[in-house]
Order: C-alpha cells, then structure tokens, then sequence
DNA sequence: ATGTAATTTCCGATTAATTCGGATGCGTCT
DNA sequence: AGACGCATCCGAATTAATCGGAAATTACAT
C-alpha cells in the first residue's frame, strides 16, 4: 500500500500467458502440467490451472492426461481458406496450370507483414521442399512476395520493411531496401516477379499478382529448378500461361458470381 | 470478507474471456472494441484491454483499427497437418486415386471425437459440396468416420457416443445405438465401410480404416454420387483400389524411412 | 470544409480473480 | 510392497483485471 508502482499499459498478463501456453502445446506436440511448467518457470499448479481452463474452450484437448491443441485449429485454417474468394477462383485455374506445365504452382497472400502460402497446387516435390499450405516467408525473399509488395502503397512497403527488415535467406537474397526499392519499380513496369535462389538454393519462381482496382488480393507463383528457369524460351511460355490465369481470375472476381 | 463462497473448480475467466474474443474474431472476420463488447456484453474498455493483449500474441493482428486473426493459425493448421506422417504417406497416394478413379478422395482422423478432414484430392465439385480440410463432422454421419469408430475400443466408442450423440443430418443417418453398433461390427468384418446418403443426400462413400498395431490413424474414402455407387462392379472395383491404397500406406507406415 | 457523433484509447482506484505452497491421490517402475 | 513422479485439489494472500469516465481520434454528415 505504500508504494504503489503506476504501470501504464500493461498487456493483461493472464492473456499472454495462457497463449504462451497455447503456443508451447503446439510446439511441443502436446505436454502436461509439469513440462510445461518447467518451460515458464512456474509453478505447475498455476499451470495445471491454466491447462483446465484451455481445455474447456474449443482450443485445447485433454486425452489421457495429455494436453494438445485441438482440431479447431484446423477448422479455423479451413475456413480462413475456403472463405478467401481468391482461393476458389485461383484453385482450379492453379490445378490446370499444374497439369498443363507440370510444376508447382503455388498462391501466396500477404498477412501481417508477411507472405502465406495459401494453396500449393501439383508438385510432387512439394513435400520435400518444405513448402506446405500455411507456411509464411518473409515478402522481399521470393517471386510471389515480391510481386506483391510491389502493389502495395509506399506507406505500406516502408511500413513493412521497418517492421520486418531484410532478412537474407541466401546470399543472393536482395537486403539493401534501396536495390528493393529499384526491383519493385521494375516489377511494377514488366507486370511479373522473378527470383533466382534468393529463397531457396537451386529454386527459382515467376510469379504475377492478382489485383482488382488497384488493390492487390495475391499472386501466383511457378516454382521452378533454377537450371531450368534459364531457359529463356521457357521462362517467356510459363509467364504466358501465367497471365492467362491471371486474367481469368481477375475477370471472374470481378464479374463472377 | 464476510461472506467467502468457496468455488471449486472454475475456470480461470481471464481465459474464457480471451478466447472467446478470440473466436468472435474469427467468426466476425475481424471486429472492433465495441462490437465485441456488445456482443459479450462488457465495457469496451475491457475488451479493448483484451484486444491489445491480444495483439500482443501471435494469433491476433490489427490493422487499420481492426482486430483479426492472425496467419498464425494458417500457420500451425499447416503444420499439423505437415508434421502427420499418415498425410505425407497418403498424400501421393490420394492423388493417384484421385487421376485413376476421376472422384473426390478424403483422408479423415479422429481428434477429440470428431472427424476431421484433413486432406482431400481431385473432384472439382469438391468447392461446391462444402466440405473443405479442416472441415470437421459426427463420426458416425459418415463412411470415413465409421471407419475410424470401427477400429476404436469398445470403450473411446461409447465415450465417444456419450459425449457427442448421435446428431441426424439426414434421413439416413444412423441415430440408433444398437443399429450402429451392429453395423460397425459388420465394417470391422468386412474391412471397409460404405454411407449412402447418410451425411449429404445425394452423396456416398466407401472407406477403408489405416491401421497400425491396431491403433487406427485415420481413414480413406471416395465420395461418389449415390446413384453412382448403385452399380456392384464400379463399388468393388473402388474398394478394391482403396485397400490396395491402404495396404501401400500401412507397409510404408511401419517400414518406410 | 466544418462541426458532430461514434469509437477508440487512456487512466487509476476498487475489488474480484489469479496465484502458489503445500497436501492428496493416482499410476508406474523397481 | 514401497517409492517416486506427476497430476490434481485447496484456500488464504496479494496481485492483477475491471469499469466508469475523460481524452483523443476517427468517421460521418451537412
């Protein structure tokens, strides 16, 4: 009572630490009380407390004294998908270009910041590439961020590269903003993106965004093996089949059902 | 401090709260402060509060004044999903399925009693039928879920039915108890299960449960339209696809690198 | 443009709720 | 059987959530 400490917009810390929690579970596929409670350092009472909790929202499940995120996760991820209007017209156009060229085609949306792999069509690689659907990389690291951030405002762009940075992920990774910054222009200008194992080693991708009035919804990706991308023939027949797709979508959000 | 009511057991209401936001969210597809306290009724300034805890997570963004989810729940759904080893086994082997019978092919587990979806191959009407991976149903609506319940024990099967009934989609869903214990007796001799406008009229499927070391991890099925599945030959022709699928997959369960 | 309404954000004392030590119960391994 | 580890339960102390109200910001209408 004597001392009273003002503390000025604390987060709630019940909130950050049941999701902290929440975020162990998942990691850790599943623990109990006292895994868990060795983790945060407190003790496992508190943390038995928390479990019970979590477990009665939809979140969390209790099976033979084991805590697991619950399938809700999924159905929530689902949903997020099959709602996005992009999706469902991007999904079959995707699968027809997967059969049509034989590669991975890939449809990546931008979500706080960064790039989510919304859908992954064709592909057999796909697995052992480590690219699945839900899985987010940085935007200026890949064609189909890169396409996309070049639709964004600049506020937006200078917004996002404060907040995330250059990261490299290989040594051909672009990370000074002012060769970004060019490479965007030049997006903007030619209507597609490249990269060229900026991302991953031995992989390359073209990508195109899909935007209506100015707004930009995504972008589609080819994945292709760098060797190959450099056939130049090549390149200009997938960027083709690309712009077709790109088209369709366009129109058919637009003037869809 | 005159009157103490011990409660036992209740749940930490910080948590409940914060998930329940945390679904209104989802289900709103984005919300402000007010909108939130008006649906829980309470202050705005406690929910606002929450929101920035919120914000604080993984699972939360705001933009522009608007709360949303967060890719984070893409994120985990897709590695869930990528980290089961049944999906990446029954993953080429559902397409091929799907190339060489031109139907819908589902792959389905149990979490926490429900079936969930957790991949789906090829059939274009797959959009339309509404069913989509992630999307969960009742066990026993369905020949996926069947299945899977056929292969449990004796005791999950009532907990199961205990905890989630026998809810009717159709007509034709089994709702008996006795009917459906009788007919997953026949499923576990048999070695497949077949639904037949029990979850969708119109729709049916027959499935075959995975099993290792007779724990079940999930099963597969092909959707066919009703009328369809009428024809003998074409039913055993698919079965006899799906437990040559199903015999791949359980040797590369236990054998595979 | 300008004013007005609606919403978000901020603050701090009150009070309800979380916390944590310790005690009990349950299952498992030796 | 005994002992150990872990989950579960309990209740009093105290921390941390709460909510009214005020300020700031945004949205809207004229």
């Amino acid at each position: 009572m004597a001392g009273t400490v003002t503390q000025i917009m604390t987060s709630l810390t019940t909130v950050t630490r049941a999701f902290e929690i929440l975020d162990l579970l998942w990691k850790l596929d599943g623990a109990g009380p006292t895994e868990i409670a060795a983790e945060l350092d407190v003790p496992n009472s508190t943390v038995y407390d928390y479990l019970e909790s979590l477990t009665d929202t939809k979140f969390v499940n209790k099976e033979k004294g084991e805590y697991t995120i619950s399938a809700y996760f999924l159905t929530i991820a689902g949903r997020m998908r099959y709602r996005n209007r992009l999706f469902q017209l991007a999904q079959p156009e995707m699968r027809r270009l997967s059969e049509n060229t034989g590669e991975l085609i890939g449809l990546t949306v931008e979500m706080g910041g960064v790039g989510v792999i919304l859908h992954q069509e064709g592909g057999d690689q796909a697995l052992s590439l480590g690219t699945y659907p839900g899985a987010s990389t940085p935007l200026h690291t890949v064609a189909t961020g890169k396409a996309i951030l070049a639709k964004l405002s600049e506020d937006r762009i200078d917004e996002i590269l404060d907040q995330r940075g250059l990261e490299a992920r290989t040594q051909h990774t672009i990370t000074d903003p002012g060769r970004l910054k060019a490479e965007l222009a030049e997006i903007r200008a030619d209507g597609y993106a490249v990269d060229w194992d900026e991302q991953v080693i031995g992989m390359g991708m073209i990508a195109v965004p899909i935007t209506v009035e100015a707004e930009v919804l995504g972008s589609i990706g080819i994945v292709v093996p760098t060797k190959r991308i450099q056939d130049e023939a090549y390149q200009a027949d997938l960027l083709d089949q690309l712009q077709e797709v790109q088209n369709t979508i366009t129109v058919n959000y637009q003037y869809g059902q």
